[in-house]
DNA sequence: CTTGACGCCTAGTTTTGCTAGGTATAGCCT
DNA sequence: AGGCTATACCTAGCAAAACTAGGCGTCAAG
């Protein structure tokens, strides 16, 4: 997978993973490697910043819980979250059609 | 659209309308603006850098022609042109199929 | 006690699309 | 004649964003 395909789209993982479950940041890149059949493998370089963006425009929240003496740092949608994320969805779905249009 | 979501798919975009007819930068962009109902509108200095690019991998060739006392640059797709874009398609089928798998 | 999995962080690089200018020709309107 | 629009190309500099390549620390298994 091209680097570059991914500009763009990764807040829409994010925010797709995190509607159906709070999680933190290891487990959104598992969640997204499982549910993609691996095609989907971000860094953590990736994931991290990408976070801190979110949370820093609203749309997810953080809060810090530790697991068998691990922390982590686990994210969920606000309610501006649910909204971006629908908002993202309709963008994807323009932008694959207009694709598709000029592929087909 | 925003910006960041074109990211890494002009390529694609590009060689999927040369594949179909030569034509010249503003050509493309108008065919784009066109296939897509006005969705993907490219900047020139979006399609002219991207098919520089596109030459120096020699994916493209380019020859200048006159019409109407204007100087166009007529692209076209190499051999390897196409071979690109079979692999290209492929790349976006293997991403939207992913990210599909994500958003279901 | 070393290795690997878990888990987070970040400075710097690279790629790439866009902005905002520039140049030039042709045709139409006033 | 002058100005405006469409056609057509070019490019320096900017900005966004994903990745590289490291760093840190915990825990369990070998």
């Amino acid at each position: 997978m091209r680097a570059e395909v991914l500009k763009g789209h990764v807040d829409l993982l994010l925010l797709a993973v995190l509607a159906d479950e709070p999680a933190h940041g290891y487990r959104i890149v598992e969640l997204l490697r499982e549910r993609s059949n691996d095609v989907l493998d971000l860094a953590e370089g990736t994931v991290y910043p990408a976070l801190y963006r979110l949370e820093r425009q609203g749309v997810v929240t953080s809060s810090w819980s530790t697991v068998e003496g691990r922390r982590r740092r686990v994210y969920r949608l606000t309610r501006r979250g649910v909204r971006e994320l629908a908002e993202r969805r309709r963008a994807w779905e323009d932008f694959t059609g207009a694709v598709r249009a000029v592929l087909s």
